[in-house]
DNA sequence: TGACACAATGACTACGTATTCATAAGGTCT
DNA sequence: AGACCTTATGAATACGTAGTCATTGTGTCA
């Protein structure tokens, strides 16, 4: 061990020629009279490594400004500790769904790294990259993703999960909310207050959530003789709502619901129908779908579906980032059920 | 050049060895029978290699599904071509800001890596994650990052920009919306159209940006001689809000005008005041600031300042991806004039 | 006290890429 | 035809870390 206390002036003569360069754990070594193997020791495995080592190198990281490179971490380790969330760009559903992503992955202390997409054309663009960063894992999250893209990922190693996806189903590892049971569930409520004639308002129709929302409403009330024709709004939007209701609310003979596929449509399908001169409840009853904050303000306050984020995201961390059954036969598919929050929308007294 | 063909199936012999490994440069040119510096080129520089090679490359990266390792690359050309985000985890106004980024990185071809943090204690940890990624630049948005944090940011050498912090001035370029300035118009706004007594809900006092805003509303009514009391919500979320109203009501002598520093404040005191009985405009003016997208949604129809979220963002992406001017003496400092939207809370009229 | 287990540490190498330098082939100009 | 330039390519190396293996020192047990 050449102990001589001559490491730290050499160390200061090259910090002060380089003064912009970031500290290496060579450089830490230099100055603490170890070698890189020690210093990388100490901030990896500290326990292999002697109290008074550890001490001494510590104090010549702090003094030389040393942050681990995690970068060359993940290249020696293969592992990134980070997971990358494909996600639409616009939404409130989504910006709600990503905001929980993030909190847990920083629980479980994994980054995320974020993908998002105007377009659905983009999406190509987006998984492409994902490829390039070796990530511990990928959440597709957005019902755009479509099967070809889906069926790739699984063939690429890299452990995945689809976010509300139901079309994924047997390709990828998936978690949902039950989509079609809670628009039944919504139905079966309207139903129960006496409603005998409804509409079904969506985003885009080709959507795969779009589609299995829409079946649970319809096979429900078709089971009391009531039908339910669709109307699509073009998009989910509160501005798509808000025209959709427009145009409903010059019909001649109103239904008595309206059902809507999400509630950032829903809320512009109330305002634009109060607009219009159609109160509601008074005129007519309304029920959305996600359960966002917004639904649950007094403003609005929206009969609607809550989507339980918070354990949604937690299953899919789990299915991610769990024990490694991902070799199973088939992929996992887990749904989980919602919650009906009764609001003033469907309060037919009022 | 051994051109022998025998390149291809050994390299298969191998791929079925150990199928889960990814396909590296090295395999492709065992494949392909080249160098593994001209896959390499191929990938980074494809000019530089003859057109007859780089097909031949391509075809066999194709065949062994080949895709480059950004992480080594990182860590040969010390660029990461990700730019992280230190952003609040909750509230509306951050998630639009977030998705903004989001977008015109995208744009841009970088990645963001979102590093996001419940309560303040928490940005410690996500600013030391940070330095952890050699990031091309960080994102510091969020008043509740403090002057320390900031301080240290300063001497890390890891480009960052300020969002929207007013406190970072002279620590750390930034960008950010006229606060005082934009408060003022409002202020300005109320007193045009007759309002002799005013007060102002802010979220938090301790905040910067609230004192900032909450100063332009007391110089500006201060000259018309009008007080301004603060009254503090204790966070920037619509319960806040709702709850702060709840008490306003209560009072027997009601101001003329409300001024909220934030909208989704001002939404819970919106309904706040309607559930009390409190007319909006009848009784009451109310502004907000920010201008979320629920502002023009015609159930609330507030009378907001408008933050040009995209110029923001665009001019804060300037500032940390742009032109190495960061050299300079003092870090910029960028400010936004924001723009009024006139809704029906301040149509006196109604 | 010698044989042996064990703790602490250092030398060395691999991770996958980009780049520099050297080399070889082919073409141009006088 | 010889000197020279250009293009295409390969060999070698560096990026910063973590882990393997070898080495040394220290204590324990018979």
């Amino acid at each position: 061990m050449g102990a001589k206390p001559e490491g730290a002036s050499s160390a200061e003569g090259r910090s002060q020629k380089q003064a912009n360069r970031r500290a290496t754990s060579v450089d830490v070594a230099a100055e603490s009279g170890v070698s890189q193997a020690t210093v990388a020791r100490v901030f990896s495995s500290p326990d292999k490594v002697s109290p008074a080592t550890r001490e001494k190198v510590r104090s010549a990281a702090d003094r030389l400004g040393y942050v681990p490179n995690a970068i060359a971490r993940s290249l020696k380790s293969q592992r990134t500790n980070i997971v990358g969330a494909v996600v639409p760009a616009y939404g409130e559903y989504w910006q709600n769904v990503l905001a929980e992503f993030s909190r847990q992955l920083a629980q479980r202390s994994y980054q995320l790294l974020l993908f998002s997409f105007a377009k659905s054309d983009d999406v190509d663009g987006a998984l492409s990259s994902v490829a390039q960063y070796r990530l511990d894992g990928v959440i597709l999250a957005s019902a755009t993703i479509g099967q070809s893209h889906l069926g790739r990922m699984q063939s690429s190693a890299l452990p995945a999960v689809a976010f509300n996806q139901p079309a994924a189903e047997g390709l990828v590892p998936s978690v949902s909310v039950d989509n079609e049971e809670g628009m039944a569930e919504l139905a079966r409520h309207l139903v129960d207050i006496g409603v005998k004639a409804a509409a079904y308002i969506g985003g885009v129709s080709s959507v795969s959530t779009d589609q299995i929302r829409y079946r649970g409403a319809v096979q429900e009330l078709a089971e009391h003789g009531i039908a339910c024709p669709y109307i699509e709004a073009g998009a989910y939007t509160y501005d798509a709502g808000y025209k959709a209701a427009s145009q409903l609310a010059q019909r001649d003979n109103l239904p008595e619901a309206v059902m809507v596929g999400s509630d950032e449509v829903a809320f512009g399908v109330l305002d634009g129908l109060e607009n219009a001169g159609v109160l509601v409840p008074g005129d007519l009853l309304l029920t959305g779908f996600d359960g966002l904050p917004q639904a649950s303000w007094a403003g609005y306050d929206l009969t609607t579906l809550v989507q339980a984020t918070d354990v949604l995201v937690a299953q899919a961390m789990d299915v991610l980032l769990g024990p490694a059954d991902a070799s199973a036969d088939r992929p996992v598919s887990i749904v989980v059920p919602g919650t009906i929050r009764y609001g003033k929308t469907t309060r037919k007294g009022a």
